[in-house]
DNA sequence: GCCTGTGAATCCATTCACAGCT
DNA sequence: AGCTGTGAATGGATTCACAGGC
């Protein structure tokens, strides 16, 4: 195994993202690809998609190529999505119920197997999967007693840093934060904060920009 | 007006970010407050805070800090936040449906004009916010109507870039894609791919790395 | 004394260009 | 001939450290 500690971050995320096109090459029976292919269907230069798989091995054949099965293979592995991991998540209103029937999530090999809301009125309440909402207070319990890999976060911000906490105390070890406040965590767990409406405003920023002085008519 | 055209795209993204303590700031009256406080909630460093503000002009008073309702405003103004902007969205599957009644767009001044599925037994359906779910043929009429600005696309992979040929068509300068598939664009419209499994399978890969060897009970 | 604004230094990431293998 | 793997070169972004003003 190669030295993990300082692999770029982007190269992670890219390795996640290369792996949807191998999927399909994989599904429509398309055996070998070139960084150069896979690179343009993802966007970035093919001398990046080597490089971001050279700090994990040598998985292509010079003059030819890589063979799209064995290299997603790869990347599950690199990536650790060779297995399933179970998430939970606090915070049923309407984003939290429509990540838990997300069917990308569950086809990537994540499955849900706890619902939570700080809102007890919500308790009992049965959704579509077949998972009951629960009253938060139960997370530390029933989060340690099933073994839960992951959290969700997508309560209103000013319940995250709460819902966070009694993640913490069932010990969980990574967090996806929808929620717009920056959660802040202790050493042994890991955040990853995605605001959506970041993105919008990055969107709106460009194009103001791009169109300062001309009528956007 | 500062030259905008080489601004680091990671400070645009913090700006976003930094808007939100600043909200607070000004909700619970604290007029002042320091790059290294503003650091802090955004968990990064204050020299940063700084240099990101530096880009756009001068807007902090030295041996004291910033006017918390006055950067707020500049902020707005840079990211183009100070205006309404109209969206229309396309896939109305149970993501699409939590974003239009996504309390957080609204409040910040996005406002959804428009919904339509790629599904015309879909058609017709009212949603609570009010509006109705129009099939996708609409889009280059509607949208171009209505002067919509920006687009987000919430159906299946396979779709997306079907949804964003009609938006092109549409003449969008602007979209977000929630699906998994990269989605290409002509030069006149920028594009944000927003994959939130990839943000899953980041977390996936730290928490891997992170315990390697130790058994994770 | 305190906190901003900023050149200089450092660190990190991307791209180039070519050697190496099939 | 073709495409990977990789050192070297380039280009960006972050952080330092201190000058400048309240």
């Amino acid at each position: 195994m190669t030295k993990r500690s300082k692999i770029p971050s982007p190269t992670i995320e890219r390795l996640a993202l290369y792996s949807r096109p191998l999927q399909s090459f994989v599904e429509s029976d398309t055996p070998i690809v070139s960084s150069e292919k896979l690179a343009e269907l993802c966007g970035v230069n093919p001398a990046q998609v080597r490089k971001d798989l050279a700090y994990f091995g040598e998985f292509g054949v010079r003059g030819v190529g890589y063979d799209a099965q064995e290299l997603l293979r790869e990347i599950k592995r690199i990536l650790g999505t060779d297995r399933e991991w179970t998430i939970c998540i606090v915070g049923m209103g309407n984003l939290g119920m429509s990540l838990v029937e997300n069917d990308n999530f569950r086809k990537r090999g994540y499955r849900f197997v706890a619902a939570f809301d700080l809102d007890s009125r919500k308790a009992g309440r049965r959704l579509p999967c077949g998972l009951a909402i629960q009253p938060a207070c139960n997370i530390p319990e029933q989060v340690r007693g099933l073994g839960v890999d992951l959290g969700i976060i997508t309560t209103p911000s000013r319940e995250a840093q709460r819902a966070a906490e009694l993640l913490f105390k069932a010990n969980i070890k990574g967090i996806l934060n929808f929620s717009a406040t920056q959660v802040r965590a202790p050493e042994c767990c890991i955040i990853e904060n995605v605001d959506l409406s970041v993105k919008l405003e990055n969107l709106v920023y460009h194009l103001e920009t791009l169109y300062k002085g001309m009528p956007m008519k």
